[in-house]
DNA sequence: TGTAATGTTTACCAATCGGTCAAATTATCC
DNA sequence: GGATAATTTGACCGATTGGTAAACATTACA
């Protein structure tokens, strides 16, 4: 029942014999993973080290391969764990709701994430500028699906009058750039800003103008074209 | 005159003895950056290689370190060439012009930026997204204060009812975003399009949609408030 | 055309990379 | 408490990293 002779943790598939997972393998794959997500948010798949992700975690570099097998295995990992949490506000956008508070409601949602878990909104940012290699499927995949439906609950408003005609997709993209924004330029945002605005309250900005950017933009044309 | 006994090229700073460029030395820092844009803009500073952009560039790796004495000395060189001309649209940016077309007309430019020069806006966004390390300074000076005076310029617009009241530095941040999004989130943006409507035409798409947004966004409100 | 400056390459270095191995340690369960 | 399985570690491996030394080739210029 080995594999190539070495004992593996439950991570990796295998026979039905041991399918418990033990309690220290739940705590380290989670200090793991949390480790992992401080390093490869900050410095991208191909700019992180092992060394440093163990470090992060503090345990030895074989005991963080005892777990995750590979340096892609980690990242995979992470990735599906945080993925379905990540696309959980544009799931949350509701057909049935009012488009202006469909919207709004989107918009600080989005903007919430990129405050509380700005790691992992520099997770994806750097695996997509760095042309995706590893998410590929998922853009494609689930991605595409989630923002195609979204995408025909849109038109369906536009087309109805409810909010001015416009092309759903990049009507998305630039929701999710704004506001994704204030947690992948972070760094640039705080120097533009300098010490006196770059504090929380840049948030409440930003939710602010976004607010009136969006609503204002896509309010309905009172002539009826 | 030597540095530690090896001959240094000029671009290295010395005593003025050899201050003239050689045909050679424009031709090979030309082609060193070129295939540096390629590489730092692809993997960021971290996860690129001296190996990688000597192989791009077509020469050995000495012979890059013979014009670049260090990995940072080329990432730094080349930060420095695109910085100036990456800020340019912003610097057009007119204070006396009409404050929808000389922002319909900002939108336009950082969209062609985006088609035009992708490998830029990659490479800036390497870099800020990992923290910056390399061009905080940068932010800080240089690009705070053109944003600065621009913001002021764009408060004046607001104040005097030209355009509606909000906060200008977040109106600049949400262009930057918006538009750059189609160079640094490129491969998401086509695998969410499709390959129906990710060719060249969604370019124009993008920009019809953001003028949209931004005109409709900041119309001054009509009841004056 | 000779020669000094400039440019290029091969061979190499120490450090770090992702990953392995076997031995030692700890937890689990009868 | 002892056997057994799960966990942890130090030592190590070959490949790659950024960078160097020095010999060799080419260019510019008198």
């Amino acid at each position: 029942m080995n594999f190539k002779g070495k004992r593996q943790p439950v991570t990796i598939p295998r026979a039905a014999k041991t399918l418990r997972r033990t309690r220290i393998q739940e705590e380290k794959e989670e200090q793991i993973l949390e480790a992992a997500l401080d390093v490869f948010s900050a410095s991208g798949f191909r700019g992180s080290t092992i060394d440093q992700i163990a470090e992060v975690a503090g345990m030895s570099k074989p005991n963080l391969l005892y777990y995750f097998r590979t340096k892609e295995a980690m990242h995979r990992a992470l990735i599906d764990r945080v993925l379905y949490t990540w696309l959980e506000p544009l799931r949350a956008f509701d057909a049935e709701g009012n488009p202006e508070t469909e919207i709004r409601s989107y918009i600080r949602r989005k903007l919430e994430m990129a405050r509380d878990f700005p790691r992992e909104s520099r997770l994806f940012a750097n695996e997509v500028l760095q042309g995706a290699p590893h998410i590929e499927d998922e853009l494609k995949g689930p991605l595409k699906e989630l923002v195609d439906e979204k995408a025909e609950v849109i038109r369906a408003w536009a087309k109805s009058g409810k909010i001015v005609k416009c092309d759903p997709y990049h009507l998305i993209f630039s929701i999710w750039s704004t506001t994704q924004h204030y947690a992948d330029f972070d760094v640039q945002v705080r120097a533009v800003l300098g010490q006196e605005h770059s504090g929380e309250g840049r948030f409440e900005d930003a939710a602010r103008f976004l607010e009136q950017l969006f609503i204002g933009g896509l309010r309905p044309d009172p002539l009826g074209g």
